[in-house]
DNA sequence: CCCGGTTGATAAGTTCTCTTATCAGAAGTG
DNA sequence: CACTTCTGATAAGAGAACTTATCAACCGGG
């Protein structure tokens, strides 16, 4: 899979001969000058990284990550930067960016952070069509979203101890929305017959804000 | 509102000044000489921050950041160390640290940048419970998931336009549901009957796996 | 061995969500 | 000015989701 980079440096030579060293290496490159350039192709094309000189005239490399994110949440972002601080690596990845390269760097390696860049910035959690129904539509009744509220806060339970910690007192009607949460895959059940969160449960949780009660 | 800080470091006067520096700025302070104390710390109470040295005997500061993650989702964490370089900052923010900070600090500094990684945590996205049923129901439909998506590609869409992208002909039967998107606040009207995101919707929006139709 | 508690399935009825048709006003175009 | 398109509300019916009661097997404790 050919990765799409979106490059913003000054120089001119150097320009040049990343372009020439990340082709070589598979990718598909967008040369730009300038970070205000390199917005104004962010909003025509998508990218899969962008590559931005720290120090350049006009916007700097740190200053246009705020607006990249916006036009393209998903994209990877690296700084380089001649002239490193602790104080300027720390901001840039406070900032957003997923890397901080110093020059000089070697072109090969330069090419291996890129692709690994990508590999992480898969979002956390994109949900395929079938498995966004099942979920939105499990998390869409009250009593199955307390269950979840119940299973980050206590970690593994039993069925009639979560059925009371849920608040409800008819337990078969409990089971009815429990199965249904299993087959979403927000729940799982082990041999020893103990509710616990799966992954995908543990990330939709974070978006319903604890239960007040307890 | 008073922050409660878990403190990780080995000196044991430096561990001494701090904790004396942070209460008399406000804070509750739980000290301890290692990042398996710490952890264990964790294990049985909640912190809102954890300041950690890089370098201590046995698990290091960076070490801790991923297990200190995994019980407390909602935690911050402050990277200290004496010998910082570009390399370290650099990976600790990419492990997870949400600052860096080089020895030898400003205790004040130290405790508005505390106060300020908190601030700057708050989950992303959390629903209160009404909200959370709005949202969840709202997006178990698949027409209204199609609506975002299409919302998401396009950015601003007027009314038929929208209905013709989201594969709908009745268009009083496509109405109905995006007044429950404005309804439960995911999508917004401007005064041109032009349909956009609003920031809860471009939230929500990431988990939905884009159309693969155009 | 009996009783109480736990775990679980399912059919039928109730409630809620969605679809559909009807109706209507506004705006743009020829 | 008339026609077409756009935008929008709503009532009634259809369909889906949820509740409820019935039934049953298993396990632990006395």
């Amino acid at each position: 899979m050919t990765l799409s980079i979106l490059l913003a440096e000054d120089d001119i030579e150097l320009n040049s001969a990343i372009e020439e060293a990340l082709q070589c290496e598979g990718f598909t490159v967008t040369c730009c000058h300038s970070a205000e350039q390199a917005l104004d192709e962010a909003e025509q094309q998508k990218f899969d990284i962008a590559l931005l000189d720290l120090v350049m005239p006009g916007m700097t490399g740190v200053d246009a990550i705020a607006a990249l994110r916006r036009l393209q949440p998903g994209i990877g972002i690296v700084i380089t930067t001649a002239f490193a601080t602790v104080d300027t690596a720390v901001d840039a990845m406070k900032r957003g960016a997923d890397d901080f390269v110093t020059k000089p760097f070697n072109l090969t390696t330069l090419a291996t952070t890129l692709r690994r860049v990508q590999a992480q910035r898969q979002p956390a959690l994109t949900l395929p069509e079938e498995e966004a129904n099942k979920v939105f539509s499990a998390l869409s009744n009250p009593m199955r979203r307390a269950v979840l509220q119940q299973l980050a806060l206590h970690k593994k339970l039993r069925f009639m101890d979560l059925c009371r910690l849920a608040g409800v007192d008819n337990h078969t009607q409990f089971n009815f929305h429990l199965r249904q949460l299993k087959q979403s895959g927000l729940v799982e059940q082990n041999a020893n017959k103990i509710y616990f969160l799966t992954t995908h449960g543990q990330q939709m949780v974070q978006f319903i804000a604890a239960s007040s009660d307890e």
